[in-house]
DNA sequence: CAGATATCAGGTTGACTGACATTC
DNA sequence: CGAATGTCAGTCCACCTGATATCT
């Protein structure tokens, strides 16, 4: 289910992308990503299209349902971060934030580049 | 693995215990919990006897292969955590450790009593 | 040719559910 | 009796490995 919804944030946020190109982003396997493309593209939510630069890539994109799929989930996501930051105040969650964004960045390289 | 680390570690802190005690207290799956003392068992790692008091509970035990053997991962978490935390200072390193636990209380109840 | 891409088959761990016999 | 305990069977997701056909 995480997964689902990584793909469907790395479609909006990286555009069209081949499954290469999306797993290496989002540090998912290339198998896994075949699996859950297949149940996406079952259910309408994304879409595989020949690339015509590459014929070997296929350029995936969220469809229109993907994306209101993709804004309910953020908006569970949203609402379970607010739960689970309840105790901590405003400038709290920045420190935290920000601290953990730090070992993100450390261990990462600004997000795996 | 985390599971097994988790174990080896409840049965350390908490003693002799009841397998649905530990279960609770770590919040680990009673099923769960039976095939991976039947797997620490057989490698000597962990024991289980009678509870004279109630016979339908295990009581579980580390064996001194099993406190070696967590003395080892341990070491294992304990040099993973230097490198995962290299980019904080020792106040930076406090102040997350601080915030992650009122997290950890809010929600659980003090390590979930 | 070597390398990248998408796919498939399969193994393993841990989360979880439902059922069951035994004991309190 | 109802409730708790340990056990088993089995599903599900995600991690991971290798193999393969296709294309650059």
């Amino acid at each position: 289910m995480r997964l689902r919804y990584a793909i469907l944030a790395g479609l909006e946020e990286f555009g069209p992308i081949s499954q290469a190109e999306l797993s290496r982003r989002l540090g998912v396997d290339r198998a896994d990503l075949v699996k859950a493309l297949n149940e996406l593209e079952a259910e309408g939510l994304a879409a595989r299209s020949a690339d015509p630069s590459d014929r070997r890539r296929n350029s995936l994109q969220l469809t229109p349902n993907g994306e209101t799929a993709l804004s309910e989930l953020d908006a569970l996501v949203g609402s379970a971060q607010t739960r689970l930051l309840t105790p901590l105040s405003s400038d709290e969650r920045e420190q935290l934030n920000s601290l953990l964004k730090r070992l993100l960045e450390h261990h990462d390289g600004y997000y795996r580049q």
